[in-house]
DNA sequence: GGGGAGCTGTCGGGAAGCTGTCGCCCGACT
DNA sequence: AGTCGGGCGACAGCTTCCCGACAGCTCCCC
């Protein structure tokens, strides 16, 4: 499975007064071997930063007492540069948010699709890693995706997707070989609180697969479905 | 038998106001060596998590009193982020496990089948044990078997089977060289509470059998009969 | 702020694959 | 030689999957 951030466990300070959101980012970011420690107010989050020294830290705005400005704030007057990724609630202070945006920081609104947190979260700690970071490129067969970019590829062929299938294609690839199921599709790559427990995935899948395979040179499919169970990226089955 | 987790015995907490359904699972968890502990009320749940300090936990999220969501949120704020795998009813609040569920933890629908849980369970494991978690592949032979994959390999010949023939095969897998009752492999492998004493078992033995041997080399069999009492997967009879 | 283009999800029909029942045959043990 | 458990062909009902058609929505451009 790709590695993105060296080989040091990443350590993630996610600070959210809404403890199942907090909780949900820390549990991925374990699920990604990261070391995660969760605050729900301002005074915890400085507190947390103190002593557990993280990485990287996911920072609500919207915080009761001392709000995420704040906090950020206390943060660089203690003197330090962690990179921070903020949580803001859609129609909130996107504009004062956007200037703080500049050097390796980012922001997401709620509600997010975990996958697209933590592949903000990677990006961040790449940049911030030194200026001589690479890009990230994701490849099977070949297929490739820059992350950067964002173009992706199949073959020398430019693949021309949409938000949504480009994500389903990035999930897939960084999981190959791994069989998905549905469900985990669904739950990574869209937004936390998505009622659709339709056949949304099927139909990207689908999409998908036409805009992969489309060439007329009959290139062999990529992604596979494991009948009864999910779908997997990879290449030929036998 | 594989063993999956490390050396220690897991610590698993099981939570579910139906005590039938506590208990089997806690004896089942048992029988692979685990120590399991049961509670039947979300009050409960939340004192036996405080001293026993359980490595995982399985919890019901239709719960008189404190309900499963509650349990959780109680834990958390404690501090403990022992991984938890969910169980919900078809049609309940599917959506909202679903938010809960998208990091690394997992949830099942009732009425679930044994065998998937402790798999649900050891793959929990597995991925918060760290970052450098290896695949899990099951062998007897020249039968190989990949979870993450869900590829199952003869030698270098790639089978292809159905969901069902995938559990019992695995439960076969894991279990050898143990010879296990039909009664066995139908309570493991199909949901409780399943009606069909029929020969659901021998067919899908018999299916399995089909398509293990069925190279025109004549490969040994590897799952034998033992007559009157059940089946076992391994090498050479005797 | 009106119109258009593209994106996303719902519905539903049709095809393919999976599962369990029936029942006959066979081989093993008595 | 008889009895009984097991093997397995055939089939029917059901589930899962695929994808065409369409409608609401958003975003952008004029």
């Amino acid at each position: 499975m790709p590695q993105y951030v060296g080989v040091e466990k990443v350590r993630l300070l996610v600070v959210d007064d809404d403890p199942p959101i907090a909780d949900l980012v820390a549990t991925v970011a374990r699920y990604e071997g990261w070391e995660a420690v969760t605050a729900y107010t301002g005074e915890d989050a400085l507190r947390r930063a103190a002593d557990f020294h993280p990485d990287i830290v996911v920072l609500d705005l919207m915080l009761p007492g001392v709000d995420g400005f704040g906090v950020l704030d206390r943060l660089r007057a203690s003197g330090t540069m962690v990179p921070v990724v903020f949580l803001t609630a859609r129609d909130g202070v996107a504009d004062r948010v956007a200037g703080l945006t500049r050097g390796g920081d980012d922001y997401l609104v709620k509600p997010f699709a975990v996958e697209e947190l933590m592949a903000r979260l990677r990006t961040v700690l790449r940049r911030s890693a030194g200026p001589s970071f690479q890009r990230s490129v994701l490849r099977v067969g070949d297929l490739t995706m820059d992350e950067d970019t964002r173009e992706v590829r199949r073959g020398a062929r430019l693949l021309s997707l949409t938000p949504t299938e480009y994500e389903v294609l990035r999930y897939l690839l960084r999981k190959s070989p791994t069989v998905l199921t549905k469900a985990q599709i669904l739950d990574h790559v869209w937004e936390y609180g998505f009622g659709g427990r339709s056949n949304v995935v099927e139909l990207v899948v689908s999409r998908l697969r036409r805009k992969l395979d489309e060439s007329g040179d009959g290139a062999a499919p990529l992604i596979h479905t494991v009948r009864g169970f999910g779908y997997v990226l990879r290449q030929a089955a036998e």
